[in-house]
DNA sequence: TTGGTAGCGGACAAATTTGTCCGTTTTCGG
DNA sequence: CCGAAAACGGACAAATTTGTCCGCTACCAA
């Protein structure tokens, strides 16, 4: 579904915005351990996410990541998702063609037309503080 | 969504299907040229879906790829899926935690189940020998 | 029987993704 | 101002996926 460093991303962000919701700035070695990711492998993810402004690094001692109060409304999953891997997931053909659409449909076309819409409207729709809450009031959990 | 051999594999047994219905046994370099795939690449593909009993082939001169009337009659695209990829697009977990169920939930598990589900239908109920038909009937592509 | 044809299978090669290392830059606290 | 701490950025390394090559085997037709 998505690459690992999706996956790492999205986790990464949920955790900095569950910790940013407490006023707590956290820090890459914190975020690997708490996602369960390979540190330096996590920093690149989040040079992308910060680049793209989905959350705020800042270097020095006490530096680190967070969420502010307006990326805590704002940042959608699909923000996350977007940046890191593309928006091909849920906008390309499912059997990888590239002039696949309504006039010229692969066979799976009307098939997969439903399931990608429900995943796009999914990803738009669900933001990372909702995400983070799930994980504050213990209903979910990010390792393992 | 799927790797590049699924996509491939997916779209050569729908053109085997197809080829099958007229009666045609159909050859790599024919396939490969129908479905647009790198042919060497192809034929390993092949040979998955012919170990796993989902195509037929036979060697030597008039040899070539097939599907038997009880594997059009049979064979899911699931089948297909499952056998060049795996089962865990519809049944991992999202964020690619081991251990997330129901009990133990990642943040986006609930939101994920409606979708995998439905993917999960989709490719179990639908038969290759479908997706041939809307081909056959010209209501689809294959290439490019 | 034999020659050619087409899939089989193993080794190899290229490309992409995943992951690591380390010096540099920024920033904070003393 | 100075030293330490943390993110940055570029180069490198490993693993996986994608793709190629070629000799081998099976099979059909003449």
């Amino acid at each position: 579904m998505f690459s690992k460093a999706c996956e790492y991303g999205i986790r990464a962000a949920v955790y900095i915005a569950q910790q940013s919701g407490r006023g707590v700035r956290t820090g890459l070695k914190d975020i690997a351990e708490a996602i369960d990711s390979p540190e330096a492998f996590t920093a690149k993810i989040l040079q992308q996410l910060s680049k793209n402004d989905l959350i705020q690094s800042s270097k020095g001692p006490t530096g680190g990541f967070e969420m502010t109060a307006h990326q805590l409304q704002t940042v959608m999953l699909s923000d996350v998702v977007r940046t890191i891997d593309s928006n091909l997931i849920y906008t390309g053909c499912g059997l990888g063609l590239a002039n696949c659409d309504a006039q010229n449909p692969c066979p799976l076309h009307h098939e997969f037309m439903g399931i990608r819409e429900q995943l796009k409207t999914m990803l738009e729709t669900t933001a990372i503080r909702q995400l983070a809450e799930s994980l504050e009031s213990g209903a979910a959990i990010l390792k393992r």
